[in-house]
DNA sequence: TATTGTTATACTCTATAACTATA
DNA sequence: TATAGTTATAGAGTATAACAATA
């Protein structure tokens, strides 16, 4: 175990650590990945949370990011200006704007997704009986989530 | 499954996912317990990554927190201000300075890494064969990494 | 020459508060 | 009045490149 968690540990408490450590050491392979794509984190997230031929409202995006809605005016200000996303007004309330994929939006957000997609060597290097144990037990465990 | 996935799932992507899933579904919780400290985000995972009675070089932080050197100035100044760290220069190396934990700044770690620690309820509601099957499934994971 | 930490720069993200246009 | 998005602001993190002190 390590500095992030106390000496005396449970199940749930290592399990919890080692989840961490897992997703952390994927950083520098996310990163390089945006950098591939000449994204920044958050604009990459956003690409992602949009899902072709389902216009977003903006407000909606920023609650998926959890973040304050006018971060998102920013985000999808470069986003637009690098031909991924467009702006489209809703149609039932007009103070409200959607954003929706480009062709290119949709390309570049597939990519993206699937290499995000990925699971790490840590996890494809189990054996197939620990994997489907995993996926089983992570299914209980974010089932009411 | 979501927005993240492909349509046919292995085990392992599955299990990614979901990993995903838990693990984003604790920024919330972070964000209320680093404005509690009134840290952000970077200052409250430098602050974490030192512990109590050893020094740590700042080039080594950064690496920890896989950002530039040059980043580690910054967050380390802010912390300084704040009394909870103190740069030390390296007896072997004087180019080296290292980051040491004042009395308040153990203090605060302490608090802030048990909170981390705590499991969210996704895994602490999982049945106790669960949790040990799970944390001994990551165990087998994390083993090379 | 190479390395550690700093500085300068330019950009992105962040929340808050004030504004606009709708509802 | 209330809500969606924008703007302005101030602060924080980010990488790059140039620099000082030290090795």
């Amino acid at each position: 175990m390590s500095t992030f968690t106390p000496a005396r540990v449970t199940a749930a408490q290592e399990s919890w650590e080692l989840i961490r450590r897992l997703w952390t050491g994927n950083f520098p392979r996310m990163a390089a990945l945006f950098a591939e794509f000449d994204l920044a984190k958050q604009q990459a997230f956003a690409l992602v949370h949009l899902e072709p031929d389902q216009p977003k409202p903006m407000s909606e995006l920023a609650a998926s990011m959890f973040c304050d809605a006018s971060n998102i005016t920013g985000i999808a200000d470069r986003l637009e200006a690098r031909g991924l996303v467009e702006r489209v007004p809703a149609a039932h309330d007009r103070r409200v704007k959607t954003l929706v994929l480009t062709p290119e939006g949709v390309r570049v957000r597939a990519v993206l997704a699937a290499r995000m997609a990925e699971p790490p060597e840590s996890v494809t290097s189990l054996s197939a009986a620990d994997q489907r144990a995993l996926r089983d037990i992570l299914r209980r465990a974010t089932d009411g989530a």
